[in-house]
DNA sequence: TTGGATCTACGAATCTCTTCGTATATATTT
DNA sequence: AAATATATACGAAGAGATTCGTAGATCCAA
């Protein structure tokens, strides 16, 4: 796991990078579409938040043909930790514990999911 | 649970929430006094992030004395469950269970606080 | 009672993020 | 080849958040 300062996406960035972590590379025009099936966005708008992701490291691109192909620089589940990290630190306090209770209590988590929590929690608890 | 629109606060308001919910009902010193505990913050910096907070109707206050006391309008509880739903939606496409196993796959719980969460499983699944 | 400390109110500078218009280059179509 | 479509680059306006200086009121200590 990389733990070098990583910078810090935005909400609009956060939203492109929904879209390329779930279809992988893609062109500005894919991303900008895919982002007009929720909201209406300028194709410019999406063009230049793409290249200012690229300035910051949340993003790579490929110019070798005109048309640019964009990527992420970091997996999901990487930024997922790091923001979850951060989220927990300035709404949670910190604990974690009680972030896991408050997203419990309120799911509607099935059987299975449920589950799947208690295996987890049981392979934590062989570790000590 | 109360349903009607929460505003949602900004970093620094949130900042000044987490004090708020530490300790209770507090004057602009004592708040101020806490934040720079960690980083450097004028204290009109404090008065006027407060003033808003009140303006939002994140926060309340008591004007009987010269002395300002502040508090919190909302709990807690609810503020977190609004800006966890929020978070799980921008950051976990919406699936709490994918938040919950990652928040609990990177924690240092407690056999305690892992039993807690047992139970809290358990709970839930007697309901259904 | 006068001077300094402490409080609130207010306005404005600054910063960041978002959004898009315009310019320019390249491809595509007719 | 000319007109149209599509791409990137760049700058800058607009909105929101943050920060703080300054003014004016009240309290307190010498």
């Amino acid at each position: 796991m990389s733990t070098e300062k990583m910078p810090q996406p935005t909400e609009g960035e956060l939203e492109i990078l929904q879209v390329l972590w779930e279809y992988g590379a893609a062109t500005v025009r894919f991303v900008n579409d895919k982002l007009n099936e929720k909201r209406e966005v300028g194709y410019t708008t999406t063009l230049k938040l793409l290249q200012i992701m690229v300035e910051k490291g949340l993003a790579r691109r490929d110019t070798q043909s005109r048309t640019h192909i964009y990527e992420t620089s970091s997996s999901e589940a990487d930024m997922q930790q790091n923001l979850l990290q951060k989220f927990v630190d300035s709404t949670f306090r910190g604990s974690a514990m009680k972030l896991v209770l408050q997203a419990l209590g309120n799911s509607d988590a099935s059987p299975e999911e449920l589950d799947e929590i208690k295996n987890l929690i049981d392979q934590i608890e062989k570790k000590s």
